[in-house]
DNA sequence: AGGCTTTCATAGCGGTTACTACGAAACCCA
DNA sequence: TGGGTTTCGTAGTAACCGCTATGAAAGCCT
């Protein structure tokens, strides 16, 4: 079986970069939301016309759910990312500054895309929400399994519990985007991040 | 100077209960969002036409600032309760307690009217997140002022930073919002409270 | 009763929404 | 060079957006 040139296939060939103009559409649900983001903000900032985003993209729900992927990744790769990690907290602490950072960089929105983009919804966006709240749920699910694995190993003390130590460390994450929203710096933010830390329990003796 | 009797106004008396209605309007907010609430919306769920609408609260954004204000209560008072807790510490477990329940009452959204309507933001509504940050920063300025007293008098360690602390705490507060929105129950949400409360600092020997 | 004031219901305003029909243009292949 | 396929720009679709003009109706006043 030929592997098909996707570049190589017939037909008029896009006139602009696929890439560089998904990377806009990110930006733009980034700073205003989904549903508040119209296709007309989008084509502006894309630098193309309406119908090129339909035939390049399919339509505007399909756009943001690839802007999604665009910005969280694989979400298996994230996964990896915080088993590979050292000790549960080491993970929590990844996490959290790479958020404070995220959420407050200089070429970037205010906040985080998933938090901002869904928080609030109408009915016909519900399934878009979901999208984003499995984002979530996988991360969660990431670092509950890291947590219950330290408490095997004896690291993190028995009576841990997994749910809430993994959920009061989402919960942050996901504070930090409304508080860069608001205008919180970096260093505030990442002084949140210090305190929230203290939270984790002390290794057992022994 | 007598008091006028607000009901006792000349021309043809509302014929619906404002009160009533604004409640009504303030949950499809609470539910929807701001920019993604439309007048049809809300005079479905308020039970009056649109120029009953406009003629009783003047226009969508300022129905939605009383919606607020309905929402989040006076803020002196919410000020006067913080300041009169026992300790920051009790203060801040009755913040996030009471937001826990909020976020997770069986008649109303899940979540915080406050983070769910103006997460997002299109330039055109930027005043009214402004609007509802502050009320945010209200209860955050209430809160640190109670921390430094709490230093003051030697209840906290010289060296908590109350910026910090009380940062950590609206951030959990937003962040329960998240997770009542994705699906969380008061059980997991009160959990993270708990596991929260722990990063506060204990009170120095003597 | 008559005048004044305000709200009522009906209907519709201009503008924006997401999305698309249409024909011309640009590529590959034979 | 001509056919096949896809994207291009132009223009426009129906539906919805927040909001309002208009005249009738309902209240208080003298």
């Amino acid at each position: 079986m030929e592997p098909v040139d996707p570049s190589r296939r017939p037909g008029r060939p896009l006139s602009f970069d696929r890439d560089a103009a998904l990377r806009e559409a990110m930006l733009v649900f980034w700073r205003h939301g989904y549903e508040t983001s119209s296709v007309a903000d989008l084509t502006a900032a894309m630098g193309i016309t309406t119908p090129s985003l339909y035939t390049a993209f399919g339509d505007k729900k399909q756009l943001f759910l690839e802007a999604v992927r665009l910005y969280a990744g694989d979400p298996a790769a994230i996964s990896a990312v915080v088993a590979a990690a050292p000790t549960a907290h080491a993970a929590a602490h990844d996490l959290l500054h790479a958020a404070a950072r995220a959420y407050t960089g200089m070429t970037t929105p205010r906040g985080c895309l998933l938090a901002s983009a869904t928080a609030t919804g109408s009915v016909a966006s519900a399934d878009v929400q979901r999208t984003v709240a499995d984002v979530r749920h996988n991360v969660q699910g990431a670092l509950r399994d890291r947590i219950e694995r330290d408490i095997s190993e004896h690291v993190l003390p028995r009576e841990t519990d997994p749910e809430g130590l993994s959920g009061m460390v989402m919960a942050v994450m996901q504070g930090l985007s409304v508080m860069a929203r608001d205008g919180g710096d970096r260093a505030s933010l990442l002084a949140i991040v210090s305190v929230a830390l203290r939270a984790w329990p002390s290794q057992p003796a022994g």
